[in-house]
DNA sequence: ATAATTTAAACAAAATTTTGACAGTGTCAA
DNA sequence: TTGACACTGTCAAAATTTTGTTTAAATTAT
């Protein structure tokens, strides 16, 4: 080991810059005022770093912002230098706001769906705007978004409607929901789940309102889109380090290969991640599923209360793993 | 595949070059003078370069980037390579407040990768936000985000990244380019431009870039989202009273589709009202639909003087004044 | 014949080194 | 308060090395 770590100083002085945020200069006068780090040498005298320098750095570099002084800390451990920092750096809390006022959904819904007939984005982000300042999230999402594409759809089946008064409220609602989610403060360590659609499944407005309300209900949801084959999937939950997957279902062509994709995704999770499955179609499926361990949410509501159910039913010892 | 006959050992220095994004020159002094790779040679002396070889050269030039010296990371294996590559981007920023970075758009690209890479959709967020406020519109997307998408592309062909990496950064890109759109206000008086996608392509971030950009010079563009057949395309021109279309083509499969698409669209509109296409694919089949009165943008920079062109050589009367 | 590739050398630009100086701090004693 | 002095980050100059590009001439491919 002491061998190739010899071998593992070829960091280039410029390159280091680059990482710490210190200028070359400054680099070169900690070295040779305070001996805060000292690398090899190339053959041609050029500096040559190991990544423990870079690290030795950050962490000079960091402990110096605090208020330290140089030649004072220079010399002290790797160790040291993080308790200086850690001290130093005391958890804040941000606190939360929730105001909801109370409103008829109904009023919203003819707003936005006027938007949507007269092609106006604008109007239709704010009549979405003003409704999800005044409705809570489940509200918003059951009794005005959901019936607003409801009634496209079936304006449209009646002729009245064409797709781009449905092209024109897609970005809009996404917009709103995505707004929404990234307003929810969750946690550092709130569980983790994964939504998205299945592979060959185009709409993700429904994934989005899952991830909403998931976030919602205290977890911190990750939100990977639209047409996600199982593997991918499988992979997002292992590197974010999930404990559910949900993913939406509005509408199915292919029954079979949505089945297989499900049990392939069964098959590469860990037996206690739970994966759910919502949407308008998703009760079609469920029967081909429900035996290889995949949930159905009837609708949202449920997805809350399963979410709570997960948490608890966990014994203790096993949330930290 | 023609060159399936080439699959295993031969590949000329031409197309690795352009694989790369490396000059020839360059690959040939990294071979001689650091032994980066050591093509195979043809019976005249040729090199002949395998795909590991064209791997390799992408990951050093990726190392080398991220702002280590050729000389010292040439000989370095595949997998360390990799490794820097990884620590490079895996490395946490302390918040530091450096604003001669933040002019830089590839400090913000940088920490845009990183987030990536990490599957961090919030720390993504916060990196694009930073970057469009500190940059214009233009080099935000010219230098950011599209780059970021070559990066992304790069690194999954290498093996480094998984699509979920890409399925985590577009509704983060599609948020940011939205939310900067309807920042921009517009007077009420402005013309309208339409823009979509065509049918069966399904990327539309290249569009929202170009409903961004437009806006941005003084259009009030109405954004159509992805898929979009010919038919509906000229009836949100007609319902929207548009005096341009643009569209965006970021990758086709179907070129014939496509182009019958376009003469389709032609036809459905009247002669005064401008087509254009633009988005990587689009140089490809411009020649098919040249004649017919398709506009190509050859970057979104030519976007704006096209627009305004279209503007100022209107009869006065029919402007807004 | 024209275009590409190869080698080798030369060139120009960028990076790194050392040395030394400088300006803005803060500290301390007179 | 003042002046001396150490601490700290920055800058400049000049020598050297590294690195990417260019040039030139010969060879090979198309």
């Amino acid at each position: 080991m002491k061998n190739s770590d010899k071998l593992n100083n070829y960091i280039s002085i410029k390159y280091v810059a680059n990482r710490t945020g210190l200028s070359t200069h400054l680099i070169r006068v900690w070295e040779s005022r305070y001996q805060a780090v000292s690398p090899e040498r190339t053959g041609s005298n050029r500096r040559l770093y190991s990544e423990a320098d870079v690290i030795r750095l950050q962490l000079l570099k960091n402990v110096v912002d605090t208020g330290h002084s140089i030649s004072q800390v220079a010399k002290l451990s790797s160790d040291a230098l993080m308790r200086l920092i850690n001290r130093h750096f005391a958890a804040d809390h941000k606190p939360q706001s929730d105001f909801q006022r109370q409103s008829d959904p109904s009023y919203h819904l003819d707003l936005a769906l006027k938007a949507v007939l007269q092609l106006d984005a604008e109007k239709l982000e704010y009549a979405l705007t003003q409704a999800s300042v005044n409705l809570t999230k489940l509200k918003l999402i059951n009794e005005v978004i959901t019936p607003l594409g409801k009634k496209i759809g079936e304006f449209w089946r009646q002729g009245e409607l064409k797709i781009i008064n449905e092209h024109i409220a897609t970005p809009v609602i996404r917009s709103v929901l995505w707004n929404l989610l990234r307003s929810i403060d969750i946690c550092g360590d709130a569980p983790r789940i994964v939504v998205a659609t299945p592979v060959n499944h185009h709409h993700d407005l429904g994934a989005l309102a899952i991830a909403l309300i998931a976030r919602e209900s205290g977890w911190r949801s990750s939100f990977f889109g639209s047409n996600l084959p199982a593997n991918e999937i499988a992979a997002a939950v292992k590197r974010t380090n999930a404990r559910a997957v949900a993913l939406s279902i509005t509408f199915c062509l292919n029954h079979l290969q949505l089945v297989a994709e499900l049990q392939k995704l069964r098959r590469y999770l860990h037996d206690d991640i739970a994966v759910f499955i919502g949407g308008q179609s998703a009760a079609t499926i469920i029967d081909s599923v429900d035996g290889n361990g995949v949930q159905l949410l009837k609708d949202l509501n449920s997805l809350n209360s399963a979410l709570d159910y997960l948490l608890n039913s966990r014994p203790i010892g096993e949330i930290g793993q």
